[in-house]
RNA sequence: GCCGGGAUGGCGAAAUUGGUAGACGCACUAGGUUUAGGACCUAGCGGAGCAAUCUGUGGAGGUUCGAGUCCUCUUCCCGGCACCA
């Protein structure tokens, strides 16, 4: 018998289905198209084990869907623009281009050796100008329809990495950078921004219409942050300015007592009193001094300073004096809020400061609501109003309406809806992205770049020079243009997009990646799109996911996308750690290499393992004892099709034949199962049972070369197929066949021989298991019970005892209470 | 603080969704086999006990003939958000 030699047989299969083009796409056919990718990797130079994790499963599903009969189009392309290239540049001396190429290049190589069913023909790199002209014919889109817009701000900069980021780019309690980990600066600046905004809602609403897991759909919807309320004036006391308060709980406006405007309100000059001002300027600098790290930290100590200034409650015309203090946020609702004892930082701001508080809601509870008019605690929960005139006695729901309502009609209120999510900033400062096609000109101001001229190419060579600007800038040649409008002499944009724009639509380009009139055909993307299933890690929830549904809905209100959702199933795959249980890093030394493992236990029992190890999305510690348990698997599964190819011709009894095909048949019920809902795990495991019944039929039996036992093994192979399929392409040969195992039709099972003959019934008394009975499939209940009961374990612990309960589960146990 | 997810043998994990807890794999033990092996085959393997049996799914209660699964309270771990008015 040969030995099984991964190492010298997986290349071999590589390369015959690459050579037979085994897995090019027929995009004509598209009735039964099946899309299926995982996330766009960036070419960092070295496959990790997370990238297998990713990859490898994601192939298993396309595999499996292919074999189901479907038109499955699944491939890879590269997220190729970015800092790290810029960074290497400058460490090594060279161009970022050549720095990114060279890693595709080994990448490539490294994901060949995964085995996956990719159609290479679709594959994009996105820092090509085949590309990224795309993009910025996607931006001119955008400022068409006036969603790229050029604005002055307060920015998030990155001081290590010399750009600014977009909000969803700034993570963790201490605001640091995603990539960096630097905690980032406010900057005002000039920058570009897409307005997504426009898009809050159906982004918040859509989420309903998508299969992905409800963590994601949670986390985008607190992004998006939407909250219902009202916005109400206050007029300033003598004067003709009033303040505008965004608020979701209208009905405790009676109990306002004190107002505060965040430090950074443009009123909060104009409202200081002569005798209030040198503290207000004081506060205000002292609020600009401190970074926002430190006003977080300040969050339990409440700072402020009374301007001298009173605003009139429009409900009860009663002066309220106004404050300004730095939680309240500038950049949330109008920066301004009336304060009462129904929110707890105002309650304690009070109790700081000494302004008096007034109850406006009290609690079903009476011993509760004692303590709420007591004023010993914020009550924030819904109850009844009191002090609020003839609103009292009203619930808080009620009033909420009544009173936005009432005050609307003099036009001092309105009903408001307010979202957290801010415009995406787009700006980037670096040189290795994709230019914003714009050009300034003196006479003209802002011209966008004609679409016939794209691409606005990044040249290519370029000098960083350390701390300085971008090599853009620096560029003459680039940034010197004439105004497409006036023909005059005019200036480029030199900063480039956030590589988030390449990754928000590549989907769409995979499906016509060769076009070049059009980003894609749209008679070819309505058919293709939206994606089947999309797998990725969960770092991506807010960030890629929001902006890929947001170009979406962008291409389908302006460019006649049919859909509008992008990605119709979401998987998160899990985190691999280090076999010690942490997260696998370079500095703790227990990173598993995946080309390692590929040498010592071939792909197939690294793509077995991985899928093994535990429930997809769960991820977990990499165990390099359980590689050798698959690498050990697959091993049985050759010895078995080896020795029925290398046996002599014996009979097999009859019993046997039944057995084999209901064991079978049994199988493919639970791995097809299995793996439509992607318990790969599980699959495996039945797949390991299924060798094991027949190693221990084989034994009982001895070595047989029969009909049912090659149809099993044939059956065994195209189970196994979808997770690794170089072995069963190899074994499949083996057994006489001279197509791919890979566009065999995956096998059905007869729903006959799945059930069970006989089977095997628990018998509980009184609650606990006391025996086993083996009775017919088909056992009435009558029948069932009487067995149970003349078992002879049963008739001695239900002697001279009287039988109060029966209880029968078909197929299960027969439960008797005494 | 708020919102998710979780806790099952020495380890990774299963459990038809209220019905025989621990499938499958790792590690381990014994036997066989092999020139040898960390290879292969067979068997055993939650804990206690010679055994019958008892006990066991983070902890405490509850519902039920029956709870890993449902309810109440609680501890710990992981992830996200966090002064959002």
């Amino acid at each position: 018998m040969r030995r099984y030699n991964p190492q010298q047989l997986e290349p071999k299969w590589q390369k015959v289905w690459r050579d037979s083009d085994l897995y090019k796409v027929d995009m004509s056919r598209t009735a039964d198209k099946y899309y299926i990718i995982p996330m766009l990797p960036y070419p960092s130079g070295d496959l990790h084990v997370g990238h297998w994790y990713n990859f490898a499963p994601t192939d298993t599903l396309a595999r499996f869907n292919r074999m189901l009969g479907r038109n499955v189009l699944s491939t890879i392309g590269f997220d190729s623009f970015g800092l790290p290239a810029e960074n290497a540049a400058i460490k090594r001396g060279i161009q970022p281009a050549q720095w990114t190429y060279s890693n595709i290049k080994t990448m490539m190589a490294q994901i060949d050796q995964i085995g996956a069913s990719y159609d290479w023909s679709h594959t994009l790199t996105t820092s090509d100008p085949e590309y990224y002209r795309w993009n910025q014919w996607l931006f001119l889109q955008l400022y068409k329809h006036k969603l790229a817009y050029r604005a002055k701000s307060l920015v998030n900069w990155c001081p290590k990495d010399q750009t600014v980021l977009a909000n969803e780019q700034v993570v963790g309690e201490k605001n640091v950078c995603e990539r960096c980990g630097t905690p980032v600066v406010q900057k005002d600046m000039e920058q570009w921004f897409f307005k997504i905004t426009d898009y809050a809602d159906r982004l918040l609403d859509d989420l309903e219409q998508v299969d992905w897991p409800t963590k994601v759909k949670t986390m985008q919807a607190n992004w998006i942050g939407k909250s219902q309320g009202a916005l109400i004036k206050f007029k300033v006391k003598d004067s003709d300015t009033s303040i505008e308060v965004f608020t979701t709980r209208p009905d405790t406006l009676f109990g306002a007592t004190y107002m505060v405007l965040a430090p950074e309100h443009p009123l909060v000059k104009q409202l200081a009193t002569s005798e209030q001002k040198s503290k207000v300027a004081d506060y205000v600098r002292e609020t600009e001094r401190k970074t926002e790290l430190e006003r977080k930290e300040g969050e339990k100590d409440k700072t402020g300073v009374f301007t001298g200034a009173y605003a009139i409650n429009p409900a009860n015309k009663e002066e309220l004096p106004v404050w300004i203090a730095d939680f309240v946020l500038a950049q949330y609702g109008s920066g301004a809020v009336f304060a009462d004892a129904c929110d707890e930082r105002d309650f304690e701001f009070a109790k700081k400061f000494g302004i008096p508080l007034k109850p406006t809601v009290i609690p079903e509870d009476e011993i509760e609501a004692q303590k709420v008019k007591d004023l010993e605690y914020a009550y924030t929960g819904e109850g009844v109003l009191i002090n609020s005139g003839k609103y009292d006695g009203m619930s808080t729901s009620e009033a909420r309406e009544k009173i936005v309502a009432d005050l609307a009609k003099d036009k001092i209120a309105k009903e408001q809806t307010n979202y957290k999510l801010r415009d995406w900033l787009i700006s980037r400062q670096r040189y290795w992205g994709t230019p914003i096609p714009i050009v300034y000109c003196d006479d003209c101001s802002i011209v966008p770049v004609p679409e016939s001229q794209l691409p606005v190419a990044l040249p290519e060579d370029v000098t960083f020079e350390l701390n300085s600007r971008s090599p853009l800038a620096a560029r003459e040649d680039f940034v010197n243009t004439k105004c497409p409008n006036c023909k005059k002499p005019a200036k480029r944009e030199t900063d480039t997009m956030d590589t988030f724009v390449c990754s928000s639509w590549y989907f769409l380009r995979y499906l016509d990646n060769h076009n070049n009139r059009a980003p894609f055909d749209n008679a070819i993307i309505n058919k293709w799109a939206p994606l089947d299933h999309y797998i990725g890690g969960i770092e991506h929830a807010i960030l890629h996911l929001l902006y890929a549904r947001f170009v979406t809905k962008f291409l389908h209100d302006h460019h006649g996308l049919d859909f509008d959702e992008p990605f119709k199933k979401l998987t998160n795959q899990g985190l691999i750690l280090g076999p010690d249980g942490q997260k696998m890093s370079k500095s703790r030394g227990n990173v598993v290499s995946p080309d390692e493992q590929v040498t010592s236990y071939g792909a197939d029992s690294l793509r077995l393992y991985l899928m093994f190890m535990g429930p997809y999305e769960q991820g977990g510690p990499y165990s390099m004892g359980g590689i050798a348990g698959t690498r050990r698997f697959l091993e049985r599964v050759w010895t078995l099709v080896n020795e029925f190819a290398d046996a002599k011709q014996v009979a097999m009894a009859d019993t046997e034949a039944v057995e084999i095909a209901v064991a079978t048949h049994k199988t493919i019920k639970k791995v097809t199962k299995d793996l439509e809902t992607l318990g790969f795990n599980t699959a495996i495991a039945t797949l390991m049972s299924f060798v094991n019944e027949l190693y221990k039929i084989k034994v009982k039996q001895g070595l047989s070369r029969t009909w049912s036992w090659k149809q099993s093994l044939e059956t065994l192979v195209q189970l196994l197929a979808p997770f690794a399929p170089h072995i069963s392409e190899e074994l499949w040969a083996e057994l006489g066949h001279e197509n791919s195992v890979h566009i065999s039709s995956w096998p059905l099972w007869d729903e006959n021989l799945v059930k069970e003959e006989m089977l095997t019934l628990a018998v509980q008394v009184n609650g606990k298991v006391r025996a086993e009975i083996v009775v017919e499939a088909d056992i009435t209940e009558h029948a069932a019970i009487e067995a149970a009961k003349s078992d002879e374990r049963i008739v001695k612990l239900i002697a001279g005892k009287h039988v109060k309960k029966t209880i029968y589960v078909p197929g299960r146990l027969v439960s008797l209470v005494t």
